[in-house]
DNA sequence: TAAATAAATTAGCCAAGGCTAATTTTCATG
DNA sequence: CATGAAAATTAGCCTTGGCTAATTTATTTA
């Protein structure tokens, strides 16, 4: 049987997420990269890849590339469509998008699947229903 | 001006939110209550509860007892809401209890006050409105 | 009230995940 | 193809928040 049970942290999700998207927008994930797109220092980020590569999430040759292993990956998109769909979740409420982002960086850690399938429906549901958003947001102001 | 903006870690605000409830629900809060609802040892919560004092989030004479301060109350309600209208959510969305409990504990440090007024006025809506919670869930139970 | 038990604290340890400064390797460019 | 700049790594440090074992203080009970 194959380990499916060993939850990584929210930094080894960060860090995935972010690889995925490098890799995916351009093609390749530096260091420096990671580094100036999570906003953290080269260092840290040379060591945290050790990590990932001792861990089998990535591959690493030094000095050179990165790639992502399938588990990986697999951590990487899974962690992505959280965010997608958290993200997604609070636009449809309108929160402002400086708070949907700092919020859904750090939920996105701590959704399990049905939550994270509950909110998906809620979310189909809300976007094909526009009176009741206007309903919520009225409920909003007044409750302020 | 009284500084406003010195968000807790979340272990800190775990700590506050049970010290609380332990106080509202047994009229004292000892180490050993911390400890064994939190599931953390004993020498671990006479650390936080050290810093918490010199934090100013509770007074504490040593081998004595543990008193909320006003800073430290007025965190621990503010996180006691967050707890509850979160668990409120996803009960209604009808998220397994264990899982509710697990994810809540988590996703609470990471809501700002404006998402947490949107989810407030949608858990009101959703739950004047049971014909709408059955649509989720049967298109929940379809997508699976 | 003395002894046993319970509660709290201290001492010393650890892993995660950050940082800066110094060094090494690679890359670009004249 | 030499050299300076950019990227990556290493070394050494720090804080947070856990742990166990040993000790100290408070409480209960014989
Ligand atoms: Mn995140
Ligand atoms: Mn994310
Ligand atoms: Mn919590
Ligand atoms: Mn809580």
């Amino acid at each position: 049987m194959t380990k499916t049970g060993n939850r990584s942290s929210s930094a080894v999700e960060d860090y995935l997420e972010r690889i995925q998207e490098l890799i995916e927008t351009k093609g390749y994930a530096r260091v420096v990269d990671i580094a100036g797109s999570l906003g953290i220092s080269q260092a840290s980020v040379t060591n945290m890849v050790k990590r990932l590569d001792a861990e089998g999430f990535v591959r690493h040759e030094k000095y050179r590339g990165l790639v992502l292993t399938e588990e990986g990956e697999s951590i990487a998109k899974a962690i992505g469509k959280r965010h997608r769909i958290l993200t997604d979740f609070l636009n449809l409420l309108g929160v402002a998008s400086a708070e949907v982002e700092r919020d859904v960086e750090g939920m996105e850690h701590h959704l399990s699947a049905d939550s994270l399938e509950a909110i998906e429906s809620l979310c189909r549901e809300l976007s094909s229903n526009p009176e009741l958003l206007l309903r919520i947001k009225r409920s909003e102001r007044e409750s302020k």
